[in-house]
DNA sequence: GTAATTTCTAAACCTAACTTTAGGTCAAGG
DNA sequence: CCTTGACCTAAAGTTAGGTTTAGAAATTAC
């Protein structure tokens, strides 16, 4: 085996701790971009590593594989990312994370007050204000309070 | 129509902004449980209002279903809840959001420090403690990061 | 009393983020 | 050379949290 020739998909995944699958799928969605041998198997590059681990770690504060993607779009094409680049996406990055946990520390805050009280079943309760409602919405229900069609 | 016949299904909906499918839906989680009339058809009473507002507020909270249930399950059974009740709900809710909250801000606070610096591809970044992988989680993926079943 | 709403059930469909399966190919070791 | 393990693709399955659909029965409204 040459010197250059790349990460196999299971030496990344045994690296990343993630299943080969999951690699696969992040492929799908246009998380990574590996190039293929002559084989036809997949060969990844060193800063995939790291690609991937962005990967996990965002999804850890519960953002979306389209958002993520999102951020790692903005990173250089032609060359291997340097330190500096993804310092940059981190920060954007960073700015989101505020707001999600200021939106979760609002709603706690709003909390104490409120279950205890008369208002929770009230349209008015502050637990139901608009500017409150972008928080954890998460996958799976479309409809969830302030989010439905309408029109 | 009586006095004291309850809410149809409709009316509740309406009262709570869900739809009329989420609130079936809710009862095939045992998270209320409605009698029927006469007609086959559903009642539902007052305090199953606050129940509803209950389960919505959580949701946003990011806890899922199951959760949500096993914390009404603490209700009284034979009588409707009273604010007493509620309150004591409360608390311990509190305290799993604290946790939420202090996970997440603990995430971001090491951030700034991990994703520009070398770290980040590393099985010892701080993002990678076990300690740290409790966080939003989410439906969906079941074996993600320490969450495999290995064995 | 009849038309228009609601409600009923059961089953199929939806999204996100993957995993599993099936059937075949590539690569490394002895 | 041949076997074993890693890899490939495409398609179907999984979970959470619902929605949609279809066809029938109950209520309500006029």
């Amino acid at each position: 085996m040459a010197l250059n020739d790349g990460l196999s998909i299971g030496a990344l995944a045994t690296r990343t701790g993630l299943a080969v699958s999951a690699i696969r799928y992040y492929e799908a969605q246009g998380l990574i971009k590996p190039w293929r041998n002559a084989g036809g198997q997949r060969r990844f590059e060193r800063s995939d590593l790291r690609r991937l681990s962005f990967v996990m770690i965002a999804q850890q504060f519960g953002f979306t594989l389209p958002e993520i993607r999102a951020e790692l779009d903005r990173l250089p094409g032609g060359r291997t990312p340097t330190k500096a680049d993804w310092a940059r996406i981190s920060t954007g990055f960073r700015a989101r994370l505020d707001e999600k946990i200021e939106t979760l520390t609002r709603l706690r805050d709003n909390l104490d007050g409120c279950i205890g009280c008369g208002c929770l079943s009230l349209p008015t309760c502050a637990l139901y204000n608009p500017t409150d409602r972008a928080a954890e919405k998460g996958a799976g229900p479309r409809y969830l309070m302030g989010d439905r069609p309408e029109t």
